[in-house]
RNA sequence: GGGCUGUUAGCUCAAUUUGGCAGAGCAACGGACUCUUAAUCCGUAGGUUACAGGUUCGAUUCCUGUACAGCCCA
């Protein structure tokens, strides 16, 4: 009945008795100061085989590799930075050995001792002395094929993290980016700030929203969609040049490209268009990239992208007449809905606005590898940018695409409050529930403002080779198991 | 929402084609071993084949449904 899982554990829990009763806390409350293994390998590097150093080093870590040989053992000992080898001998450790000869894979240790070099050439540490921090009640995952389940890899990513040397590396780019990507902003003088993720009203883009209820002000309220509308509203408050790096929550489906919460860079600088916003999305990309992988040319699922400017630029027409080699007048809807019927696009209860953007969501973004802006989109599509002045019908707004992905979207950002009323009213959402908050704000006068939104995942995936979204989120939305606990 | 594929020991994988005792490596357990490193050698144990049904003398294998996941499409 009993399973080979709770053997195993039964086995270990075995052991922890065994090591109470030795007067060993197996959960120790710290392990003083230490050096990074990094710290040990690159100070000792020069040591030559058979070589060893007198000066003590102190070290901690996960046993991640045991060998035991009678009277000596081998143990490898990986901390955040790098992986050592540790060496134990009976005649050194006298009645301690046999504690070293009870530890786990797996088991947390710190470790004391001198750095030589094995006849062989690896740089080992001889344990002077050691303290198990921490039991481990569980076998980790395979050592050599690592863990390999998707689904497990999500679900219990610290055993992914343990076992898979490269997912750390992509976390800890992750970070950079961020970083980077703030760095960037702040040196250019413009401001983080926070605005609410909780919003009566959801606004900024066309989404569907989770909703959530305040007991005391008893009021539904919604996880944000976008920060579009707040920041504008520190736009004209003066605040000129401001960004937002954080989490936004959308309601919708789930796959490749979409996990329900994802970190959207969203940048307004006063004074500026759209023109002004392509020339910073440019160079902010460039810089990144530059920062991380240090340089411009990178490689996203064996293609080469080319960041060095200029990129390229076409309007959405041309977009859809070159590349999608579709023939439309996009003032026309029924021509559109032909063409997009055409190519087997179900274009059902869509608005005209909707079947210009599923066109070139099918049929031109998955052709964009070089880094590309689509600019001048169809009024329709865009309610909160402002218009151009020498085609009304189409607005100053552009996409970027690289890696056959979309990135980023921009606006000149409509600043017109009659305007931007009467635009609202035209939307499917607008018609709902107009955010009067938000006009109002419009109407004690926005300067011309450039607006930025940067799909922070997808640049994450782009500079890390990654296919889907789930691999540069820690913790990616999965559907719970209701299972057995685990 | 639709289609296809997958789910076998703690982990990585066989066996399914053509139904016939479910195997291996790592990890574990016992033993040997004082420079090993995917340590080695001897031995042991570990399975409700995701779950629920069905067909069959007999199902991991065929069929139906469910759950979760992956890929593609909408």
């Amino acid at each position: 009945m009993e399973s080979s899982k709770d053997r195993l554990l039964e086995e270990r829990k075995t052991k922890l008795r065994w090591w109470i009763e030795k007067d060993e806390d197996p959960y120790s409350a710290r392990f003083g100061p230490r050096h990074s293994i990094e710290w040990v390998r690159n100070s000792h590097e020069d040591l030559k085989a058979g070589e060893k150093r007198e000066t003590k080093v102190s070290l901690a870590g996960r046993i991640v590799a045991l060998r035991g040989h009678g009277k000596t053992s081998f143990a490898d000992l990986k901390d955040r930075t790098e992986r050592i080898q540790i060496y134990a001998r009976e005649d050194r450790l006298k009645k301690r050995y046999p504690l070293f000869q009870k530890l786990d894979i797996g088991d947390i240790i710190g470790v004391k001792g001198k750095v030589f070099k094995t006849k062989s050439g690896e740089l080992t540490v001889e344990t002077f002395d050691f303290l198990l921090l921490a039991k481990s009640l569980r076998p980790l995952p395979e050592k050599w094929h690592g863990l390999q389940d998707v689904e497990l890899r999500y679900r219990k990513r610290y055993l992914d993290l343990i076992a898979n040397p490269g997912v750390r590396d992509i976390f800890l780019q992750r970070g950079a980016i961020i970083n980077t990507v703030r760095n960037f902003l702040n040196e250019r003088g413009f401001l983080e700030v926070e605005t609410p993720m909780m919003q009566p009203l959801p606004g900024g883009a066309t989404a569907r929203p989770f909703r959530t209820h305040h007991r005391a002000l008893n009021e539904d309220l919604y996880l944000r969609i976008a920060p579009e509308l707040y920041l504008k509203k520190l736009i004209v408050g003066g605040m000129e040049k401001v960004y937002e790096l954080n989490r936004n929550f959308r309601n919708e489906g789930i796959d490749r490209l979409h996990n329900p919460e994802f970190t959207m860079l969203e940048v307004y600088s006063a004074y500026d268009g759209y023109e002004e916003m392509m020339k910073l999305t440019e160079e902010l990309i460039q810089w990144v990239a530059k920062q991380i992988k240090g340089t411009l040319e990178i490689s996203y699922q064996k293609e080469r992208i080319h960041l060095s400017s200029p990129w390229k630029r076409m309007t959405f027409i041309q977009a859809l007449k070159e590349i999608g080699n579709l023939e439309v007048n996009l003032k026309n809807e029924v021509e559109v809905r032909a063409a997009a019927s055409e190519v087997g696009l179900n274009v059902e209860g869509l608005t005209g606005a909707q079947i210009l953007e599923h066109l070139l969501d099918h049929q031109v973004v998955p052709k964009l590898v070089q880094p590309t802006f689509i600019v001048d989109y169809p009024v329709a599509t865009s309610p909160l940018a402002k218009r151009k002045k020498e085609d009304p019908s189409l607005v100053e707004r552009f996409e970027v695409f690289m890696g056959r992905q979309e990135i980023g979207n921009a606006y000149s950002e409509l600043n017109d409050p009659i305007e931007q009323r009467a635009r609202f009213a035209e939307t499917e959402a607008g018609k709902g529930s107009m955010d009067e908050d938000f006009l109002e704000a419009l109407e004690y006068g926005m300067p011309p403002t450039g607006g930025l939104g940067i799909g922070i995942d997808r640049l994450v995936m782009l500079l890390t080779d990654s296919v889907s979204i789930r691999q540069v989120i820690l913790f990616p939305q999965l559907k719970s198991k209701s299972s057995e606990e685990g």
